[in-house]
DNA sequence: CGTTGCGTTGAATAAGGTCAAATAGAGTGG
DNA sequence: CCACTCTATTTGACCTTATTCAACGCAACG
């Protein structure tokens, strides 16, 4: 892919992160940067790990060190209570910035497991804030991204609070789509990372509920469900699902 | 109310916020800064803002500016769907942040409203940004404020995604408690200032099971409930109830 | 070819929601 | 100060939704 000089030198370019030339820098950190910008990130974002189907990049407790900005795979976010329950807070895909959490008390607040194998990202953070002291731009970037995430949240504490079971897995599907669109992907059909039990969870339902709502959409022809194959085959029907709630 | 001519002058000493003899400075963003920092802080701080019971300080859709700290007085935020369903996504009181759902797309994303009167420190964001740009402290724990944030609403999600009723209301009482006691106020005795169905909607209940589980942890001796005034008899018991749901 | 994990489906049940009525306070105007 | 109004709250009876428990199917994998 990238320029490969010779032998053992041929790792070392590939696991070398550039953000200047990311694809996916129109969604990620690099967001509204000037070139001469992006390459100043170059100088901070200088690893890059591959973290395995299961794994997590940090876990509940850990010191805070990085931010992780996704660079290909699937990622779930997830807090476990004393008790051993447990709730997903969250699906990230390329492009998105994880971590953020870690930030208020130097250590994370949630787990990050990969849901497939997949790349990261590593941003040190003393040194983006270093930078970002630099680059006015860069530091109103990560504001945002900050921002962002909290308005993510609200969104999904509108989801939780408010609306019923078919509601919320047409709104998570809508939502999946949409990413997925801003990636290049079908909007239509894709591939669900996670089990029937973590959506379940995301949504604060069981996961008997959602593959029963999979069902029920599937026999009104709103998508074809195969296992973790989807397909959205009337989109405005689920669009319609959502603003009649209770 | 707003601008009066001639008593104006009297006013504005009045309404100048000084961040350094601010009795919520250990909670808010003057946290952990030196007394020097401060006095920068001072400079940027520079109106302050009453809100009547009822009014908002910024709705869903305004354009961002500001950052507010709320300075005495109680409020909620909350968003609302195109077909009217509106969620409580906080309850916020003094030496808390408000307003950081804006900065993500320059246009506020709830409104915020007080819940009895109130008053607000106005934080031009545009000069945080600058002032934190000099001040490397001031970047720091605001970046610890935007993330304390982004945990709490974790800890929301976890609340409505996978706590039964009782569970919920107890977790509620309880923050409100330990929040009241970081601000001096008795840890057993306070007064609610939202409904019920306020509580209900941040909760993910209806106000009638709010109202029901009040009473059944009044039969339980766990807390005394007259109208808005609650006293917490029996705290190991509400923390009891966590822990054990479904 | 059995094992294992994930997903689907059905029947019974429980948790909350809905609807309706009664009550309690707070504020208002006479 | 009292009657009146309005809103918030409480409570009961009934209903709906989602959960629970259990059985079964399916696909991947060693």
């Amino acid at each position: 892919m990238t320029a490969q000089p010779v032998l053992k030198a041929i790792d070392i370019p590939q696991l070398k992160t550039v953000c200047s030339s990311c694809s996916l820098r129109e969604l990620c950190l690099p967001m509204g940067l000037s070139e001469n910008e992006i390459e100043q990130l170059d100088q901070l974002v200088y690893t890059r790990r591959r973290v395995r189907r299961g794994e997590n990049i940090y876990r509940a407790g850990d010191p805070f060190a990085s931010l992780y900005a996704i660079r290909s795979g699937f990622f779930k976010s997830n807090v476990i209570l004393e008790d051993g329950r447990d709730q997903v807070t969250g699906f990230h895909m390329p492009g998105e910035i994880m971590g953020l959490d870690g930030i208020s008390a130097d250590r994370h607040a949630c787990n990050a497991t990969a849901l497939e194998d997949s790349e990261v990202c590593v941003i040190p953070f003393a040194r983006l804030e270093e930078t970002s002291h630099q680059v006015r731009s860069l530091q109103r970037q990560f504001h945002k991204v900050m921002s962002r995430e909290i308005v993510r949240d609200q969104g999904v504490m509108m989801l939780l609070g408010s609306m019923r079971a078919e509601e919320r897995l047409a709104a998570f599907l809508l939502n999946l789509s949409q990413r997925f669109v801003a990636r290049g992907y079908s909007p239509a059909e894709f591939h669900l990372r996670m089990t029937r039990e973590e959506i379940g969870s995301y949504l604060g339902l069981k996961l008997e509920t959602v593959s029963r709502i999979f069902s029920k959409f599937q026999e009104e022809g709103l998508v074809s469900v195969q296992q973790k194959h989807i397909r959205i085959l009337h989109v405005d029907g689920l669009r319609a699902l959502l603003g009649r709630g209770q």
